[in-house]
DNA sequence: CGAGAGTATGGCACTCAGTGCCCTGCGTAA
DNA sequence: TTACGCAGGGCACTGAGTGCCATACTCTCG
């Protein structure tokens, strides 16, 4: 054990050579307590374990996370303020296909690096306090959605409630494509298999067809109408507004 | 601090003869812990002062409660039982409309206590630790719905995703409603107000009118046609797909 | 070049949740 | 009566997380 530790404070002395040192300590925390994770498993390695193996001190492990369930899920901090950012930004366009959008970045974040993701699914699946520490994380994307949807349908008729199952419809979506994608041990398209699942509650509210995806338009084929009448509308009624609809072109 | 404990082992030792005395272990934990709580806030409240207030030993108190935040959600284990237990025994009927009822039934034990769920609800709101655990709860309520709804939709295309973007509606509108009714300090009417919320979800889903509250039909004027088509669909072919759908009466 | 300030890290001791092991006391069956 | 089972208590231990202080490195100003 103290082989390991002179090691690591000699490797620290020479640190600043190395071209891959822009934040050592961190890196190095999250590459030993992986290793270490999937060897003997996450309950199995102790905080004392990882700092030995980073060849760091135990004090400085809890400066860089606040936890030791923190070290599994490096990037959620960042990913949840690129949400905000992106959210206070997108003061436009349909309020459902917004957060969609912003539900993708969580599974880009995923995307970016499959294996990593992978391992950690695993991890996580089998782990009772790792669930519990990815529960708090979902949550707080789920609130991030709803808090603006709220802000899009104030003064709305119960637009409260309509923000908060909305967000946690597309939680759930995006949650069913990704881990449909992870299951399939992140070797198709992450993207394609979100957006399906989006694609769903999209269709629920009915925001499909006007998305911004593209910088191109839709192709006026594929616009669609939906309409909604009682079954006794006289039929000329419903010609009417059919034709007034395509008329607005 | 001597003199409570023999109080407490007093009562024990005299136990058998009180009419409430049943699990007197298990209330008198939970007792003396929401008496402390109340007082000193959770976190500030050590396990040991909990067993010292309740008069027994330590060690008894992990043996009713796995951990210091379950005292906190002494009944959601039982919730959680009849919650399965119900759908197991609901084979028919919209889906939809059999799991906002199985979600009435957390409402129910909320209300059952009004007091004690604010009480509780106040605490949950500003102690990190209990909002994990009640996240963790609401999970499995949500993963028992889904799987209900899993078994139900079984063999319809998305069944899966549709069964877990519906679980979570749901439960999102539940808790609404709920919070609704705990932030008005439990006064009001819990049930109208879940009612209220698990209607926005039952409409999006169209389940509202053919539901089997009321054992009458709903009157034809009430029916409604949607149609989906492309934009670019001829006028005739319109007319004809509604005629055919209202000849099929 | 050297003093001082700020910052990053390590070390240490402490609290507290949670667990394993064993002991005691009590009731019950043979 | 003894033997057994069981609920509870005591005790010691592990491990996460925290507060405090010492050290060392860096940057700046004189």
């Amino acid at each position: 054990m103290t082989d390991v530790r002179d090691e690591g404070r000699a490797t620290a002395a020479v640190g600043g050579s190395g071209p891959s040192d822009k934040a050592p300590m961190r890196e190095a925390l999250i590459e030993a307590a992986f290793q270490l994770f999937l060897v003997h498993g996450f309950e199995r390695t102790t905080v004392d374990d990882i700092v030995a193996r980073a060849g760091v001190g135990r004090r400085s492990f809890f400066r860089y996370f606040p936890s030791k369930e923190d070290v599994v899920f490096p990037e959620h901090e960042r990913c949840l303020a690129e949400m905000s950012a992106f959210l206070t930004t997108s003061t436009d366009g349909e309020p459902l296909d917004v957060i969609c959008d912003a539900a993708r970045l969580v599974m880009r974040m995923y995307a970016a690096n499959p294996e990593f993701s992978v391992q950690r699914y695993r991890l996580t699946r089998e782990v009772p306090s790792l669930r519990g520490y990815e529960l708090s994380v979902v949550h707080r994307y789920e609130r991030t959605l709803a808090h603006y949807l709220r802000q899009r349908y104030a003064g709305d008729h119960a637009g409260a409630l309509r923000a908060e199952v909305q967000a946690a419809a597309v939680v759930a979506a995006h949650n069913n494509g990704l881990r449909t994608w992870l299951r399939g041990g992140g070797r198709g398209d992450a993207a394609k298999a979100v957006d399906q699942s989006l694609t769903f509650v999209r269709q629920t509210w009915g925001s499909v067809g006007e998305s911004a995806e593209s910088g191109t338009a839709p192709a006026p084929e594929d616009d669609v109408i939906v309409m909604v009448a009682p079954r006794s509308t006289p039929i000329w009624r419903v010609v009417q507004k059919i034709e007034k609809t395509l008329e607005d072109d």
